[in-house]
RNA sequence: GCGCCUGUAGCUCAGCUGGAUAGAGCAACUGCCUUCUAAGCAGUGGGUCAGGAGUUCGAAUCUCUUCAGGCGCGCCA
């Protein structure tokens, strides 16, 4: 039914102007809205239309609309069409039409609310990407549901999504990483030795363990493939040097032991993050190593062909024995050096090739979930994507807050050096990944968030993930009590065509709004929408399940409540998926 | 100092590509379980949308400005 409206919108914007005013009339269909009501009291269809091409052409938007009334009648598609103050046109359908909605739902189930918009664009989501160096923590958790979330929107709504996890498998961190787990294996069984800055957690003895035990046939006495007497060339007066001497000596004492446990090392916390990521219901599509990416002394390698690129076309520049780009192009207040003086890439100079090599692959978009303390670091990374010849524009960043975890009414405290944290794991064991997922959409992703730990298991009102999980139950349930073989389909929806039934046009009337909500939640990235309007969706079939008494209801309008409650379930479950939820049907 | 985010009911938040009387939950008060799940429903009270100025037929929404809070500004990752 929009669709004839806006058509026939469109030939009557252009009865309004000669050909010279075209320009005009694209502003005015791109600026002006077509939806849904808010409520029943003004139709069912709404359009501000006449009050933009008013103001834009200079015209009475009342006058307008009362035109636009005039044609819309002639159609002879509608019950009314009505002109409201100060230019407002409202649409009431027949009666079947507005109905016919539940046997559509009914008909396409999971599919409904899809659409075609992203026209098969290509985007890219890259999220989570934690540092291998240790378990996800609850700041993790946020990103991966954000993440998940908006690649199942853009999916449902047509865009191609891969969803990519960057392993930040080489530099420094990792080195501390390796150095961490060797230094356990030996304190273990020769020293007390451990340095500040080393990674503490029981995560680190774990691997060692598990590291002694798979390769002891090759290490089987350490003590003779490993000079420990020589660790202590590190100076202890300051932390990061002491941790980058014992780094250093430890490649130069064995480098074959430490290849392997940096590999094994890495191995295992990879596992575990995609194991902890399953338990979530977060999958990824490609997992891309920054390793990969290669050697800066290889020129054939990514890292170095991008800097050999920038350098070549006058974007990158060496001063002072270090590698800088300019990155003034995107409005980032100074250079950034890409490669150290002493030769070594900055992890700034990884992301620049990383970024090159997204653009290579061929997506339209690259939608990057990034920690909001990075917000820094976007605008050079929109410099490099400039300079090395593709559009700034192509990547979005959509910045994550951080969660604060509440218990019993008081903030659950996370560090992760002293290795004491709240793992996702842990919230997950806690309480469970759909109400976990729940609540760290249920707010914009940008903005702080308290997550309450007692309310996500609370058994009131003000816990909206089982408020809207019970009223799904519900019409589950009740289906069940009706018939528990019921072909909804086949059942018989006249006594609400026919308007002898209409305690559930709330209900309908809500349900013709989900593919707008939708929609916008795919157009500004923002699941948060979805649980909104499913919490709306629930009060209302709440409050009519406790006014209306269904199964003492006549035969036929049993049939047609059936038929409609299953439509709102198809909705809610729909809703739910979205957000990478399970609906469930009995509580 | 510069950049980003935020300020809406006592509390936690929706609403922000301008649109119809500014919404919801909690808290307070009043009702509803012999009937399909009370993890529910109905009702009452509660607002200078931080302050000021501007643009507009129309501003919580856009612009400017002031105030208040958070975060970021490494040859760290």
């Amino acid at each position: 039914m929009i669709g004839h409206i806006d058509k026939e919108i469109n030939s009557f914007l252009l009865s309004l102007v000669d050909g010279s005013n075209k320009e005009k009339i694209n502003t005015i269909i791109e600026k002006y809205s077509i939806s849904i009501t808010e409520t029943l009291n003004n139709g069912h269809i709404t359009t501000n239309v006449c009050m933009v091409a008013a103001s834009i052409l200079k015209l009475n938007s009342a006058e307008l609309a009362l035109k636009l009334v005039e044609k819309l009648k002639l159609l002879n598609l509608f019950e009314a069409v009505e002109a409201a103050d100060p230019g407002f046109i409202n649409v009431t359908l027949h009666r079947k039409d507005f109905v016919s909605i539940i046997n559509s739902i009914n008909d396409i189930k999971e599919r409904y609310g899809e659409s075609d918009i992203g026209n098969g664009k290509k985007i890219q989501i890259e999220f989570v990407s934690a540092n291998p160096t240790g378990p996800l923590h609850v700041g993790h958790g946020r990103g991966a549901a954000y993440g998940d979330a908006i690649g199942r929107i853009l999916k449902a709504t047509g865009f191609i999504v891969q969803k990519e996890y960057y392993i930040n498998d080489a530099g420094r961190q990792i080195d501390i990483l390796t150095a961490s787990v060797i230094l356990k294996i030996i304190s273990s069984e020769i020293s007390e030795y451990f340095p500040q800055n080393a990674y503490k957690g029981e995560y680190i003895n774990e691997i060692g363990k598990n590291f002694i035990k798979k390769t002891k046939a090759s290490y089987q006495n350490l003590e003779s493939v490993l000079d420990v007497q020589k660790l202590y060339l590190g100076s202890k007066d300051d932390d990061e040097k002491e941790i980058d001497a014992v780094i250093s000596s430890l490649k130069d004492l064995n480098i074959d032991l430490w290849d392997s446990v940096k590999k094994f090392s890495v191995k295992e916390i990879v596992d575990s993050i995609e194991n902890d990521l399953r338990k979530f219901n977060v999958s990824f599509d490609n997992w891309f190593r920054e390793s990969s990416l290669g050697n800066i002394n290889d020129n054939s390698s990514i890292i170095a062909s991008s800097i050999n690129k920038l350098k070549r076309d006058g974007h990158a520049y060496e001063k002072d024995n270090a590698i800088w780009l300019n990155t003034e192009i995107s409005g980032d207040d100074k250079h950034r050096v890409l490669v150290r003086d002493d030769r070594r890439p900055t992890y700034f100079a990884s992301d620049v090739a990383y970024h090159k090599d997204k653009i290579d692959r061929g997506f339209d978009t690259l939608i990057n979930i990034w920690g909001a303390d990075h917000h820094g670091y976007i605008k050079r990374i929109e410099a490099s994507i400039e300079a090395l010849g593709s559009k700034k524009e192509k990547m979005i960043v959509k910045l994550v807050q951080f969660a604060n975890l509440y218990k019993n009414g008081k903030k659950v405290k996370m560090s992760t050096r002293s290795g004491d944290f709240f793992t996702l794991e842990n919230l997950i064991d806690e309480i469970g990944s759909d109400a976990s997922r729940f609540y760290y959409l249920s707010k914009q992703a940008d903005q702080h968030l308290d997550f309450d730990l007692d309310l996500a298991q609370s058994d009131s009102k003000e816990n909206i993930f089982y408020y809207i999980q019970y009223a799904h139950a519900r019409i589950y349930s009740l289906i069940d009590k009706y018939n528990k073989n019921v072909d909804i389909k086949s059942l018989n929806l006249s006594s609400i065509e026919k308007n002898s039934y209409n305690q559930c046009d709330d209900l309908i009337h809500e349900i013709s709004k989900y593919p707008d909500v939708v929609t916008k939640a795919s157009n500004t990235l923002q699941p948060h929408l979805i649980i909104f309007y499913l919490r709306d969706l629930s009060q209302l079939l709440h409050s009519y399940y406790n006014d209306n008494h269904v199964l003492s209801e006549s035969n036929e309008n049993i049939e047609a409540i059936i038929s409609c409650l299953s439509s709102v379930g198809v909705v809610i479950s729909n809703g739910l998926n979205l957000l990478g939820i399970t609906p469930i049907k009995k509580m």
